[in-house]
DNA sequence: CAAATATAGTTGCCTTAGTTTACTATTACT
DNA sequence: AGTAATAGTAAACTAAGGCAACTATATTTG
């Protein structure tokens, strides 16, 4: 199957615009997008958690959060440690959070419309084949 | 199937990641590794059609262009027109190319190991719908 | 044909997103 | 107590792309 990592990667572009375009009004962004997203999955959360988990360095997220915060999406409380930061959504935050994850939905079943379910799973398996075997 | 965005999108880091750790001895990224893809496909073309092609503006193509002259891996030549281009790849180039394009492919195996090319090739169709509907 | 319009390419400036290095503060190890 | 590791931050850098404005040519049209 050569060529397979092309035809991935046609795809990326088109999505993340789709993606920001659809996140601009909210003034986010996919990258401040995901660490709404896991917060959501996690009620709380440290920066090195978040991190670890999107494999991208802790300043990136440092300032992902910082951005959040301006924008009044999370808040950030002392966590176990003293140096540690408990990161949480506010109550704005899950509001806009809930209101963004309908929009992206509607946008996933536009983008995967006339795809047999079965595909789109067997599609998701193959994804974390390529994950497992990229690390 | 909610949340195939997110499960295609954690693969795109480490693949480009992977792939521009490969190309860089070669002094080349991704985005300029399309270019060269392109014209060794076409074997010389104007700006616009790689722009067009590749869904970026001009002014991103005309730097890689400009980069991919520096190192030698291509010439540009008065096209049909005297405002038109012409590019293509110079012997080095197309030697680097074929270099790139055998690690790449050995890359791509590696990744894909394990998942059968039935699988790969729904995949790609996959892909082809979700391009098709996201444009 | 002359003037207006369109096209190809370029330059400059800005934004987004990420990295590396080096630092502070705190905690854990021994 | 003294050394190591860990959490977070700041500064400086790079890569990649967008937008606006420009030049030079070509095409259209009145």
């Amino acid at each position: 199957m050569q060529g397979f990592f092309r035809y991935y990667l046609s795809l990326y572009r088109p999505m993340i615009q789709a993606l920001n375009q659809l996140l601009h009004p909210y003034e986010l962004s996919y990258s401040l997008w995901q660490v709404m997203f896991y917060l959501h999955e996690h009620e709380q959360a440290s920066l090195v958690e978040i991190s670890a988990y999107y494999g991208i360095e802790k300043p990136g997220i440092t300032r992902r959060v910082q951005r959040l915060e301006e924008l009044g999406y999370l808040t950030s409380a002392p966590g176990n440690d003293r140096r540690e930061k408990s990161i949480a959504l506010t109550a704005e935050g899950q509001r806009i959070y809930s209101e963004c994850r309908q929009q992206i939905t509607a946008l996933e079943r536009r983008a995967t419309a006339g795809i047999a379910t079965e595909q789109l799973e067997q599609t998701v398996t193959v994804f974390q084949q390529l994950l497992g075997n990229l690390k």
